[in-house]
DNA sequence: ATACGCGGTATCAAATAATGAACCACCACT
DNA sequence: AGTGGTGGTTCATTATTTGATACCGCGTAT
C-alpha cells in the first residue's frame, strides 16, 4: 500500500458522526504506528486537508477540501445537475432518495433528499460510504458497472451489516445476475434492519454505470404499488441523469422510458 | 518534501479555469518525472480523489472530494454560516465580497458573492488561491493572524502579480504594521491591475485571525464614501462571523461595533 | 503521589516504497 | 517513414518511510 493511500485512508475515517478524531483514535482505527500516523496527520494538516481543533487537539477536515469541492462543482457540476432530479423524485414518492457514485470499491453519496412527510423516516448519513455487496446502490453498481467492481466485491471479505446481509460468493453473484435481469436492485434489509431499498444505475459516456439512485423505505411501508412507483421514478431519474452526463443507457433500460 | 505533500500538490493545480489536466501537463507543472507523477495520479484516482475523463484521458477532481466537503460542512458548517453574511454585504455594497481562510501560506476562498449590479465587475475565481503578500485578504491575515504566516511571507520569494505588487521585505513589513494600526488592509492594485481591495480579518476561539473578508472594486469606482461604507460593512461582517465561530475580536475592533 | 491516557517528540536500523531513464503504442501532422 | 506529441509501462537502483523503543509534559481519575 502506497503512502498516498495510507494518508488518504486517514481522511476516509471522517464521517458525520465522526467529525473530529484524535491521534490515539487514529492509531486505533488504522492499526498503524503512532509516529507514522502523526507524521501523516501533520503533513495533511500542513497542506490544509486537516486542521486541529485548538481546544481538543483533535483533527478535523480542513479548508482545502472546500476549495477543491468548489473547483469540482464549478467545472463539473454533477451535484448541481443531480440535486433537482433527486429532489423531484423525493417529492413525488414522499420517500428519501439518494444518489451515489462508485468510488473504488465503495459507493460515495453525492446528494440525498428527504421529503419529510412520514412519521417514520429512513435515517441516512450523507457522508457514509456504502458497501457494494450489501446495499441497493452497490448491487445496482455491481450489476451494471465496471467488472472490476464485481472482482473487488467477490475477492474481499464481505462484512455483515444486518441479519439479512448476503455474504456467500455464489449468493452474491446470483443476486447480481437477478439485478441485471430485472433492471433494478432490491435490498431486503441487507444493510439496515427494517429498511428495504430499490436501486438503479445511471450511465456515463462509456456506457458503464458511474453511479446509482436508490430509494430506501421502512420495511412496513413497501406495498406493491409503492414499489412500482419507485421503479418508475428510478427509471425516469436515471435516464435524466444519464442524459445530463452525456451518457448512454443500455438498451434494456430504454423501452419503458418514452420521451416525455 | 514528503510523498503526501507531492501528491496533494497535484490536486492543488486544479482551479476553475484548469479543471482537467493531462499527464504531460502535470509533468510540466510539477517538474517531476513522468512515471512518478503517473503513479501519484493513479493512486489518487484509486482513492476517488481524481477521476479520468474517459474521452480526453485528462484527470479531474474525483467524487471523494464531494463527500469530504459534505462531512466538513455537516460537522463544521462554516460556509453555511458565512454565506448569508457575505451575501448581505454584497447586496448592501453592490460590490463583490469574498471570504477566505488561511491555509498554510496562502488564502483559500470559502465563499464569494457578486451582486451583479455594475457594468464593470471584478472577475473573481472562486477557486484561486490568494498569496499573502499581494492581496487585501492576505495582508489582513498577516497583520492579525499567526506569526508563522508572517514568517512564511518574508522568508519566501514574493512573486509580483501586477506593477504595484509590494515585493521588498521592509516594504511588506511596513504595510503589515500599517494594516495593524488602521484595523483593515488596503491593496492598491497589488494583485490585479485596476482593482483596489479592502480586507479585514475574523477571529477564532484562540483570538488569532482564521480568515478574512475582502471587497475588491474597480479602481475608478472607489470614492471616499464607498470606502467608508466598505469598512463599515467589513467590521459588521467580521464581527458576525467571529461571533458565529465562538471567537473573540481583539479590543481594537470592538469600539465601532455597537450591538444592533 | 501515583498511575493512566492523552498528544507529541527523538533516534535509528530495517523494510518498503518511491524513483527515473529507457521503452512501447498510439495518434496527428508533414 | 519521420517527427513529436500524447498516455502508459518496466525494473534495477535509491532514498524514504516505517515502527519499535523510549521519553516528555499535561491533565485527571484513583
Amino acid at each position: 500500500m502506497g503512502t498516498i493511500t495510507k494518508a488518504v485512508t486517514l481522511l476516509n475515517h471522517f464521517s458525520s458522526d465522526r467529525a473530529e478524531i484524535g491521534l490515539a483514535s487514529f492509531v486505533r482505527l488504522t492499526g498503524g504506528d503512532k509516529a507514522t500516523v502523526r507524521r501523516h496527520l501533520q503533513e495533511l494538516e500542513e497542506n490544509g486537508y486537516l486542521e486541529q481543533n485548538p481546544e481538543t487537539r483533535k483533527y478535523r477536515l480542513g479548508p482545502a477540501i472546500l476549495r477543491l469541492a468548489a473547483v469540482r462543482e464549478t467545472s463539473f457540476p454533477l451535484r448541481t445537475f443531480i440535486r433537482p432530479i433527486v429532489h423531484g423524485m423525493a417529492e413525488t414518492l414522499g420517500e428519501l432518495v439518494h444518489a451515489a457514485l462508485l468510488q473504488g470499491d465503495v459507493m460515495s453519496t453525492v446528494y440525498s433528499a428527504d421529503p419529510k412527510v412520514h412519521g417514520t423516516r429512513v435515517i441516512f448519513d450523507e457522508s457514509e460510504m456504502l458497501p457494494l455487496h450489501a446495499t441497493a446502490s452497490g448491487l445496482a453498481m455491481l450489476a451494471f458497472g465496471p467488472e472490476s467492481a464485481v472482482d473487488y466485491a467477490i475477492a474481499q471479505d464481505r462484512k455483515s451489516y444486518a441479519p439479512n446481509t448476503v455474504i456467500g460468493k455464489s449468493d452474491l453473484l446470483h443476486l447480481v445476475r437477478q439485478t441485471q435481469a430485472q433492471g433494478y436492485s432490491f435490498s431486503d434489509q441487507y444493510f439496515t434492519n427494517d429498511i428495504q431499498s430499490h436501486g438503479m444505475p445511471f450511465f456515463g459516456p462509456k456506457g458503464t454505470a458511474v453511479g446509482t439512485l436508490a430509494v430506501p423505505v421502512p420495511a412496513g411501508r413497501l406495498t406493491p404499488d409503492l414499489r412500482d412507483q419507485i421503479i418508475d421514478e428510478l427509471r425516469r431519474g436515471c435516464a435524466a441523469i444519464t442524459h445530463a452526463l452525456g451518457g448512454t443507457m443500455p438498451a434494456a433500460f430504454e423501452p419503458d422510458q418514452p420521451a416525455p
